[in-house]
DNA sequence: CTGAAAGCGCTTACAG
DNA sequence: CTGAAAGCGCTTACAG
């Protein structure tokens, strides 16, 4: 039973009596109109039910008050996530006990459209929540730009020249990447994150070799963490060795099974989480144990790292916080477009967990 | 370095030698446009990067292409889903290994939102997300109004007499709860479900009453709950008792504390999780062993309810599908104003898990 | 198949 | 403080 033609501003000026415009201000600039008028027409819209268009506000003012976010879709998994160097105090927190709770827990994008929608809302705009498959992705950017005022996206759901050019053409920023500066840009210390706990690791290890279990060279994640590694690493006097995995839970477990047929390491050094703990199962399978005579690290902080045998120290990414920030930032850059470039680089933590042994720096 | 006046309709004639009304048609039904004309129009298009206004569009179209989706805000824990009867056949899922991956594990909105995105942008539908605090959510609905073809708001986040008026100007379904008559709405079979889980257990508990540790009286999910639990124990021969729980675990071990003092059941069917997580820590250590001396169940399916010690049983919603079927219930609501009322009641299904023993029916 | 023109419902200078 | 009027960028009958 839902519509009849729904009530304008015409229809709300004709019933308290003024021109359109005065009603247009009392809703947009309240204090430019007389207290009188402004009950008068408040009580019309009220009695009219009226609720303004948003289309032709977006059309009249210019803007839509609408953000847009593009998130991959679900045709694929989950892309991989760019980052870059820096380095920020990394906090370590006491996750032996698995008390703490990682605020909604790892769904690394879901807890990005909360902070973005947390931040958006608050901050007077509505959030637009586009995916879709692979192939179609780059005309939703397109779309999208006509929708919204601002757009957020994640780096690599859509080519990067593609990105570029939606730049140029509107605010945007790219989430969980380098914008190389075509835009500005959110993301995580990689490279830090895996330094700090590189070190931990360094401070408490057994006996043995340093096995770090990299990602694809084309990961942009995985060549910023593999630098935090290399920065620690060297010089340290520890024997070490680097294979690469392609970030699954299989290619860490063979490439851990592959390390294993000629040493026997003291540490394994997971670029993400999944790796290591393909690397957690070989390990007990080969009947070392964790972390009494091998310690093994993780990245990403996803779920399952924490129920894991044992569960994972790893490197928490604060997700929802760089969705928070990214809109900060697409807000900052609406406000003026010709601001120099942002590329922002929010600290990460690390859980620590029984992987790597007892507590304590 | 975004904007310069992005280019519009008119540009796109003039650079293809149409007029605005054949670029439109090329857009939106290309199949009315000689094919010479239409490359043309196609061509200048890509060269003049035009993207369409959205909100002229809208405004023009009388209709924006986006659906919206109210959630309950941040600053409020999710408020608790009702729902209500019905028989379907329940699936029984073996989940004795944890091997069974709940699509997206259980973060009840989240899983909602991805159902609700994937439905929206498949039939090509934009969605736009909406959250706020408690006190602007009827404000947020107002605003959606404006903005959108059609709206989806989960049960209770706003009072239900503002549902019912917005769902008089907008088509609009409830998600997770009754719209008694006013709206369309889907929701899960709360009632099946329980009923379902209640027979499992009568058919293998051990020795002793059964405990029911209902919700808040003013739940509808707990009214339903309930209702399913009785419809299997009245007749049954058992001897039972309900106790009322606030849904928290706190309630639960409370419940199941002060139920211990005189009882010592065979078998404690919870109407959520959280309740049930704290039943089985006040039989822990009371010295019960679950499930030999009382087998355990909850209702909802969250992730912790995987990792309890034992494992809960549990009867799961599911969130994704509820998206889903909100999206086209909304879709047939838009595309017939006047069809009858639809309540659509999705099936749950039953996670065997060891708290609840070893498996069979 | 294509064009001229009206109209969608607002906002915002510009006058007064 | 308020109103008349132009204009935002499209879509869609209506003619031809």
């Amino acid at each position: 039973m839902p519509p009849r033609k729904p009530p304008t501003v015409y229809d709300v000026a004709t019933r308290a009596g003024v021109s359109i415009a005065t009603v247009s201000r009392v809703l947009r600039s309240p204090q430019k109109v007389t207290e009188s008028t402004r009950e008068r027409v408040l009580a019309a819209i009220d009695e009219l039910g009226y609720v303004p268009n948003a289309s032709a506000r977006g059309l009249a003012g210019r803007r839509t008050g609408v953000l847009g976010l593009l998130i991959p879709g679900h045709d694929a998994p989950p892309v991989p996530q760019p980052g870059s160097a820096g380095d920020h105090v990394v906090e370590f927190i006491d996750d032996m006990d698995r008390s703490f709770v990682d605020p909604e827990r790892n769904h690394y994008f879901e807890q990005l459209v909360r902070g973005c929608e947390i931040s958006a809302w608050g901050s007077g705009y509505a959030l637009l929540v586009a995916s879709g498959p692979d192939l179609s992705r780059s005309v939703v950017l397109d779309d999208l730009e006509g929708r919204v005022d601002g757009i957020i996206v994640i780096s690599r759901t859509v080519p990067d020249d593609l990105i570029a050019r939606s730049a140029r053409r509107v605010p945007l920023v790219v989430v969980a990447g380098r914008a190389a500066g075509t835009a500005d840009s959110v993301r995580v210390d990689n490279a830090g994150g895996m330094a700090a706990v590189t070190r931990h690791v360094l401070a408490r290890k057994p006996e043995g070799p340093v096995l770090y279990l990299g990602g694809p060279a084309d990961s942009p994640d995985g060549v910023e963490r593999e630098e935090g590694f290399r920065r620690e690493i060297d010089g340290s006097g520890e024997t070490w060795r680097i294979a690469s995995t392609d970030f699954t839970t299989e290619g860490g477990a063979q490439e851990m099974r592959r390390a294993l047929a000629d040493v026997r390491p003291g540490a394994v050094i997971a670029a993400n989480d999944q790796s290591a703990l393909g690397a957690l199962t070989e390990l007990r399978e080969a009947g070392i144990s964790v972390p009494d005579d091998c310690v093994v690290t993780g990245f990403d902080g996803i779920e399952d790292a924490r129920w894991s045998r044992p569960p994972l120290t790893t490197v928490r990414q604060p997700m929802t916080d760089v969705g928070v920030q990214a809109v900060q930032t697409l807000l900052r850059r609406m406000a003026d477009a010709d601001a120099p470039g942002q590329d922002l680089q929010l600290p990460v933590d690390v859980l620590l967990r029984e992987s790597c042994g007892p507590l304590g720096r």
